[in-house]
DNA sequence: CCACCAAATAATGTCGTCATTTTCACATTA
DNA sequence: TAATGTGAAAATGACGACATTATTTGGTGG
């Protein structure tokens, strides 16, 4: 009967998870998109009522993105969204590129007929949700139009980044694949926070999938001087934009 | 009046630390030195014991271990030191040195005087610590200098350890040296599990200092790929020595 | 205007309760 | 006889309520 409140808010129960990694999820990603803003106090009363929780998952959650470097913890005066700056957005952007591109490199050394499959098919999904894209662009918005445009861009993201993930697979390394993956969620945040500011219009990052096809290309053929450049420049594409904007 | 038994335990009160920071650092400690062996159940009356707090802290203190891959959580079934395997250590060491490298490889791009003052300070230490190590070696231990020469080999470790540190830090980014340390204490648990099997008799296990001396050269004369290939080569040494021992 | 004290506010830690898991004894069957 | 299934009891973990302690705020007097 402990969990009443919560049976009421989440009809099923969540698979295998406590209550304090449900909210690590949600959390995290009203972190990553923005909700809670940089720097902003994470008070216990608010946290409570908006995860239907009690303290103590919320502690154990907190304590945990304290490690991912998304909340920082003062003394004794609770918890903050981690602050962002300039120094920390370049260092993220460029970070990720060097990691990437060791992924990258170590994949081709590494990479087996599997791999290679897998970068085929995600390359195959990411162009149809790119036509997919396009097509909705090109027809002019239509008011009930506007909402299926988003989640054609929400659809193209997620093919996006999962063409990257294959491509990095092949490194074989969770720990590489891990430091990866917290690079990208740290540098979602800034690229949300920008899309936030901006509005988000049709702009999308990099849209330029003639980077993808030589990006392919360079792969399969094991051209590791290539990729590796093709994959640093590629990632620091939307850092460009990013750098100069006023947070 | 709550935490009289910990003023008890610890005469001066930790600066600015709650309890589960303190915790963290002892359990960190425990895990990386091997007192909790791998896959080894952690129940909470045996941690409250040994730490002297409630069950609060110990979860926070858990939660963050469980983020740095030192502790594993089963659905319900409470926390277990993360367990071990020849796939990670292989992983952990060649990450590590991939890291290392690309930490070298900026710094000798980017590393300015003070790089390079600390690097050469760093490495007078060592030498020092060395000398001493070897002089104490050099006389046959007698009973009561055996802690001693203990003393200087941890000296010479922290040294050791300090002098890789002050290389990659002309990397500038922040990120990269968190990378890099967490790889560390990750390597130096597998490190210790062997030399407590292995009874800690005077194996050093770098103790070439003709390859630190070739690598600081390298450093201060900016050529990245001697450098980059030393420090490869010197990481993946211990590696050669774990990678066949029977956990 | 600053210092100082008191009340409110908020975070930290201990404890108790309930749910789940594990263990152990005993019985059944091959 | 050994292996496996069943059941209850003990152990263990998850979470919320409560108390304690630290910090902040607001007011008052010097």
């Amino acid at each position: 009967m402990q969990n009443a409140t919560q049976g009421a808010a989440l009809p099923i129960n969540q698979d295998s998870m406590n209550f304090a990694g449900q909210v690590i999820d949600q959390l995290k990603h009203d972190i990553l998109t923005g909700y809670f803003v940089p720097g902003e106090k994470l008070k216990m009363a608010r946290l409570k009522a908006r995860y239907n929780v009690g303290v103590s998952p919320l502690r154990e959650a907190l304590s945990q993105l304290i490690v991912e470097q998304l909340v920082v913890v003062e003394n004794q005066r609770g918890f903050r969204v981690h602050p962002i700056s300039h120094e920390e957005l370049e260092d993220i952007y460029h970070t990720r590129a060097h990691i990437e591109a060791l992924c990258i490199s170590q994949a081709i050394q590494l990479g087996d007929d599997e791999w290679e499959a897998n970068i085929v098919a995600a390359d195959h999904q990411l162009k149809k949700a790119a036509h997919l894209l396009e097509s909705a662009q090109s027809e002019q918005q239509q008011p009930d139009t506007q909402e299926q445009a988003r989640s054609h861009i929400q659809r193209w993201e997620a093919k996006h980044q999962a063409f990257h993930y294959a491509a990095c697979m092949g490194c074989g390394s969770a720990h590489l694949m891990q430091v990866r993956k917290s690079l990208y969620e740290k540098a979602s945040r800034y690229r949300n926070l920008w899309l936030n500011q901006h509005m988000l219009n049709n702009q999308v990052f990099d849209a330029n999938q003639k980077e993808h096809d030589t990006l392919m290309k360079a792969l399969l053929h094991r051209n590791e001087a290539e990729a590796v450049a093709i994959i640093k420049h590629h990632l620091l594409e939307p850092y460009v934009l990013l750098k100069d904007s006023k947070f």
